[in-house]
DNA sequence: GTGGTTGATGATAATACTTATCATTAACCA
DNA sequence: TGGTTAATGATAAGTATTATCATCAACCAC
């Protein structure tokens, strides 16, 4: 299942990066990890309690290299933070619950291309999107959450 | 062409806020200017240069109320800072030239719906979203500029 | 209109997230 | 197996935003 840390290095390499150990870390912890999507202080925290000794400014340094590198792709759910999450080539937008912090992530074709065609229609190459949903998911306890917020 | 300073102190009056002058000030800029997408930055340079004697901390406060009474609505188009404009009703989404800056609106019926659909599906009661069109536009400058930048 | 109550203001401190600096360390390659 | 050169980590600095608090001004009852 895990990959052997000289893949990671290999992946590292071919990105015109030196395989350090920090970095190889981070790499693996986004391929193992089951939430996908982690801000630099999720991987600080993770990495420390691994027992890994590693600093915050190499993890803000390195996640902004990975994704200048295209390993990782970053978004900011508009959280005031970026999260960042493995890049793995097909693009998907994301389905926010705004009570649990739970993301799906989702593609759909004919948005995509809606996009596309209100960016050509008014002149503009299209580059990129950020398209976020925000609401309140099927789990009970964030409907309960919802409704008591509304009352206040 | 101006709304009178009453109009605005009706506004106000009835969003739950005393009608105090730094308020009144901010909802005026939010109807005059020409440049709809304003940060707290933009708003405190802007009444300063007015001859306003006015608090930043003034400004990032009114525009969270003003966002909470819905007569502001906020953005975030990626910057790692807030914009606001002014909430004429109508919902719409953004288009932004990554050389220029410039910002277009639009609506498109057809992405709201599909968005509804996606959300509806995975059992999630969408209450809002944010979508962003980053891109070149159409200013030969700005095609220049993007031109000049792919190379290095 | 006036005055008292209460919320608003503005200077500034504090916070949150991120980037810059720089001496030390480690990866790479000849 | 060094020597070169880039990476690291501690920490300072930067940027956007929120909290604190003494002073001040809207509003409402009179
Ligand atoms: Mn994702
Ligand atoms: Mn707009
Ligand atoms: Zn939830
Ligand atoms: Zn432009």
């Amino acid at each position: 299942m895990h990959k052997p840390a000289s893949d990671n290095a290999q992946d590292i390499h071919s990105s015109g990066l030196k395989a350090t150990w920090p970095r190889i870390r981070i790499l693996r912890l986004f391929q193992q990890t089951t939430q996908r999507h982690l801000s630099a202080e999720d991987v600080y925290r993770s990495l420390l309690a691994d027992g890994e000794e590693i600093g915050l400014a190499t993890i803000y340094r390195v996640l902004t290299q990975f994704e200048q590198a295209r390993l990782l792709t970053r978004h900011y759910f508009e959280s005031g933070k970026a999260v960042y999450e493995l890049n793995e080539g097909q693009h998907h937008d994301h389905l926010v619950c705004m009570m649990c912090g739970r993301v799906e992530e989702f593609c759909d074709p004919e948005i995509e291309r809606l996009q596309q065609q209100i960016a050509e229609r008014r002149g503009f190459e299209l580059r990129e999107h950020a398209l976020s949903l925000y609401g309140v998911c099927s789990n009970p306890a964030c409907q309960a959450k919802a409704r008591a917020e509304s009352r206040g």
